[in-house]
DNA sequence: ATTATTGCAAAGGCTTTGCACTAAG
DNA sequence: CTTAGTGCAAAGCCTTTGCAATAAT
């Protein structure tokens, strides 16, 4: 998790001002971090990144951030890890979430063919579709080592 | 949403028993409703519905039980409705859920060729997969209709 | 100058826990 | 008879809310 480079900063002050949003630092913070890193960040994540960085935030800010993020579509919730806490996405490039069920680590998958399955939807069910998510569970090779390791010693 | 039959109560209880779970009124309700409904229901769903049969259940029981069937593969959870409610559902057969982010109303998909992308998963990433889920979201016919009426009347 | 955002602290709601009672195998 | 499940109430945790102070355009 590495410092947040001022560049970043603008690139995300500039898509909040796209958005017609406006700019605050605790905002432009959140959604570089989101825009940048791949950590699939919770809201604990989230609130503990900002004030790493040197921002004053309460976790009232960033709740309310991320829903105003959600709502202009700029970020997705993903369904809630094994501790019960959603995890937030920048969503740019439609992509599906491989999640291991043993330590929560997210990755992309960057391939958007699972997309097909909204034109079905929308003929079987009558439904408007407005989007889709699809998600994988499984165990992440670090987490296939650790297990394997646990068992040899048996 | 019909008084529980005792046939539905009995191949519950035989599911319950081929899982070498141990059988108990409140299992076999809240197995059977999962079993046999499409409500896809909440846990304060199931709460009502178990009390409504007639039997005595608390929530702790509940959560206990959904739990536990959870474990067992009986049934999954689906990601939170927009209330952030969790949602529970049968899986004998792979089908995905078209949800109604208005009226939260869930549908079932009986097409199992999301399931594709799991092979996918594992080569691009090398988690061992266990399962993936596939969720629409969208706007049912019902509430399309009741959005349209509204804007015709301004 | 005006309007929106932040942040604190308190309230709210859902979920979990501990323990005594009861039921299942 | 032994082990496990149920249910109550209390505790815990996450999320939301109200309002005064502060910052953005």
């Amino acid at each position: 998790m590495a410092t947040q480079g001022q560049n970043t900063l603008l690139v995300a002050a500039n898509k909040l001002k796209n958005n017609k949003i406006k700019n605050t630092p605790q905002r432009q913070v959140i959604l570089s971090y989101l825009m940048t890193s791949h950590d699939h960040p919770s809201i604990e994540m989230i609130f503990k990144y900002v004030r790493k960085n040197g921002f004053s935030v309460s976790l009232a800010t960033v709740y309310n951030t991320l829903q105003l993020f959600v709502d202009h579509n700029l970020i997705i919730e993903i369904a809630a890890d094994s501790g019960g806490h959603m995890r937030y996405d920048y969503f740019e490039i439609p992509h599906y979430h491989v999640i291991c069920v043993n330590c929560n680590k997210i990755v992309d998958v960057f391939d958007d063919s699972y997309k097909k399955n909204e034109k079905i939807a929308t003929v079987e069910t009558g439904y408007q579709v407005l989007n889709s998510q699809y998600e994988v569970y499984g165990i992440c090779p670090e987490c296939q080592r650790k297990i394997k390791e646990k068992e040899d010693k048996i």
